[in-house]
DNA sequence: CGACGACCTCAACCTAGCTTGAGGTTATAT
DNA sequence: ATATAACCTCAAGCTAGGTTGAGGTCGTCG
């Protein structure tokens, strides 16, 4: 870990796309840390670029940030993360895909079903009900269908 | 279309769901009208129970309301959509289904190749590039992951 | 005909996830 | 030593999709 292990915030930025405004507000939201200069100003970890790297799939998979947090809360703290954390890290996004494709082949599924009544009606059809709620999902509204 | 067709805000809303504040406010955007009785009350047609039930499984698989707008604007105007018309407008709803299970199955292959090489990296791996954006997509904050 | 629930409008507020701007400081290249 | 790019904080603003509340009217049942 030395000094070049740390990265300016608009570095970060360049390195994640992300513009420098959202990661100060990451930062806030406790998604990331940082560590300061003398002269306050931001210093990263190399391994915050893979970090936000994971923030913006998630996303993308239209998980919130209070979720992403729990999820990078399994990385280990004191320690920059290896493979091996980012693998299992990993693999419970994959879960989080399946499940989503589950349930959107379910709504298409009943949404066949209605297809043949011709009904989408909220009394006899069953596709608006509860459980198929979270084939929505997603992140802030900037997101929808980019 | 006898008197007996139009019905109340009320009785929408509970026909639906959907709060009144809500039927008041796709009113107001458009997505659905409304008659008047002579005291300046709401009255809609019994059809609107179905073209609100379109509008909110719609919005479960992520369609924001311009776009819902968008599809409805297939509906006959002037006269009550029969079956065929619902049918037709079903499908187009089935088409989105399937591109979205399609991109999130494509999102899962990348990741699989991204756990395999524990990166997660945005230099070298594709996850994060472009053409993945909208396996996102959702309605309001307030539904992510209900 | 009076009560009372259902309805009306309009403005303000809410959450998520940021961006923008003002006003000021730091780090670095020459 | 200075220019200037990059950084800082804090407050306010934005979009989507509504909700909430105040203050007032309508419609219908007994």
């Amino acid at each position: 870990m030395n000094r070049n292990d740390l990265i300016p915030i608009g570095a970060l930025s360049r390195r994640t796309g992300l513009a420098v405004s959202a990661i100060r507000y990451y930062e806030e939201r406790g998604l990331i840390t940082s560590l300061r200069t003398g002269g306050n100003q931001r210093r990263f970890l190399r391994s915050d670029i893979r970090r936000l790297g994971f923030v913006q799939i998630a996303q993308r998979l239209g998980l919130g940030l209070p979720e992403i947090e729990r999820e990078l809360a399994a990385l280990p703290q004191g320690r920059t993360p290896n493979t091996m954390d980012w693998q299992k890290i990993s693999r419970s996004l994959r879960k989080e895909i399946d499940s989503r494709i589950q349930l959107l082949t379910r709504t298409r599924n009943k949404l066949d079903e209605c297809i043949g009544c011709g009904c989408l009606s909220l009394d006899r059809c069953h596709i608006t009900n509860k459980e198929d709620r979270a084939s929505a999902a997603g992140p802030g509204p900037r997101y929808v269908l980019d």
